[in-house]
DNA sequence: CTGTTAGCGCTTTCAA
DNA sequence: TTGAAAGCGCTAACAG
């Protein structure tokens, strides 16, 4: 009953011809005479003849497959960068290997390596680690994504994380917060620091001498926002706004802020999540679509797998301040 | 700079002996001398050998990756269930595939195809598609999760999908509702079919006689489920209650429903999401958590590949009512 | 335009 | 216990 998959060289053989002429035929090869590239083509269909894309890549030293590392798949961000990378490499017909860092340098190590071991013929990175010296002479092309590699050149897709807090933070004292509280991961990413640097910027800009108390820095991994929130709204002088520096934050502080009943409160989230704009108050955001960063990625990695050599680039995706309710309450 | 990586043959030539030995050694074999099982480890270690696991693969026919087909990645479900197959494979060292059917079944034949093709080791399959039989001489395990295949003896994980709708809509009965309106998907797949059933199943327990207006059947691809909700609540002789048979439908719905401040309606969603438990009122949801869904298809399918072999078997996840606000809400 | 030969890196007969 | 040789399915050289 089972059928073993037919291989090149019955092609050939029920082609009449060589394993290497049916190769030609099916790598589109043009110098085929028509009569022969018929008897091929036939043959193909009669058996039912599919490459086998494992020989092909172990021959080429090279597979059709890119690579995706992230954070975590599960988390929305990277989710939706994921469903757009995806999306744009199934229409190419080259599959896609996900594989999660957890947020662990030495783990995004390992799927590296991994991933180069299997030869994949690019990768998309969201690196959480400093150090990449050794993809400098990385066999693939590499476009990181959410943080650029500052040890690399190479391409990579950000928001202007720093220029983003300062906005949120902006429109927040336009608002007339002066004391606004900043909720964000501990930095151990560029991104964080970045951030953070932003939410400084804006207040120095205008004159608000910083207080360390209204700064939080979480373990990302785990639910530490919500505590950090809840201490920042028992402060003997709490804040009148927070800034949420990522949507994993705007989820974990959230439902404590509502616990709390103190929906009065400014809020601003650094990303959009399901219901932001559904929750009362709606919650305004800095809007980074990860569909847009997906697919400037992919369309960077494919353009280099085309062979085209464009100059290396850091592209920065827009970035744009979406009033909803939460960012326009006034202090009480 | 470019060293190239070492090979097999390297290694047995650093120890001194064949590359049969030096494969046996790489793979445990036990018939090695200790003193040729320690040359060869030296030489691996010295070179920093790993094995092409292209070339493996090809010989041995198989690879060590699986292959995840879902719906799509970006739904928040999915994404839970490839995040935590993700977590079980990462840990067992072998990789995954991820790939998305985006509902349509000719998308997924290609899919599983080019899986297969790739000779991946087992297969976790949220199936779109009706009809199975080409898998059914599949050269690997298969583990079907959020639906079973109906035509195929595999595994599968799965909810009571009918049992989870009835309860949801029993749930809301106990809190007065006579006139509760489902919303779901278009009946593509057996899932939204059980739904549905269940609800009838409920209502008809009840001695309550159905209202074909109070079924909105959405287009899942769409976000035809808040204009589906609008709808409903508009008709002459409205809901008081919805049940939303999906996490999709009901980020549609809510959104809707608090536009309109219809919010004193009963709501019970299959499946939690991002602020169900925040927003106001809270959402009563059946959970069905996506994690262990991941986790027990997982088990199921390395178990398989560890060479057991029980009986093929369909899981049923457990299920529970979580009241949260909006299920307990009665009718005005 | 076509075919023969070699070999990608690995594992497996099968004999020593 | 070990090794030589064959070959997984494919494609690149290089002749013809």
């Amino acid at each position: 009953m089972k059928a073993p998959r037919p291989r090149l060289r019955d092609v050939a053989e029920a082609a009449q011809t060589s394993t290497k002429t049916a190769s030609r035929v099916i790598n589109g090869d043009v110098r085929v005479s028509a009569s022969t590239r018929a008897r091929v083509e036939q043959a193909v269909v009669d058996l039912g003849y599919r490459p086998d894309p494992l020989a092909r890549s172990l021959r080429l030293g090279q597979d059709e497959t890119i690579g995706v590392v992230v954070d975590e798949v599960g988390d929305p961000f990277f989710a939706s960068v994921i469903g757009e990378i995806e999306r744009m490499a199934l229409d190419r017909g080259v599959s896609v290997i996900i594989a999660s860092t957890r947020r662990l340098a030495e783990r995004e190590r390992i799927v590296l390596d991994g991933l180069l071991q299997r030869r994949v013929a690019g990768l998309i990175i969201a690196s959480i680690s400093d150090t990449h010296a050794y993809l400098r002479t990385s066999p693939c092309p590499l476009v990181f994504i959410d943080r650029a590699a500052e040890d690399l050149a190479a391409d990579a897709v950000v928001v202007d994380d720093r220029g983003g807090a300062r906005m949120a933070i902006e429109h927040l004292m336009r608002h007339g917060h002066r004391r606004i509280a900043y909720i964000g991961d501990r930095l151990d990413t560029a991104t964080a620091r970045y951030r953070l640097a932003g939410y400084r910027d804006a207040l120095e800009a205008a004159g608000i001498a910083p207080d360390e108390d209204l700064v939080a820095e979480v373990e990302p991994a785990k639910g530490d926002a919500g505590v950090a929130a809840e201490t920042l709204l028992r402060l003997a002088n709490p804040p009148t706004a927070i800034f949420s520096a990522n949507t994993r934050c705007s989820l974990g502080t959230l439902p404590t802020v509502h616990r709390l009943r103190r929906t009065d409160i400014g809020f601003v989230s650094f990303g959009d999540f399901a219901m932001a704009d559904t929750i009362t108050p709606a919650i305004t955001i800095i809007e980074h679509s990860p569909e847009l960063i997906g697919r400037l990625a992919a369309e960077r990695l494919f353009s280099r797998l085309a062979g085209e050599d464009p100059p290396v680039e850091t592209i920065l995706a827009p970035l744009r301040v979406v009033p909803r309710g939460s960012g326009e309450l006034g202090p009480a």
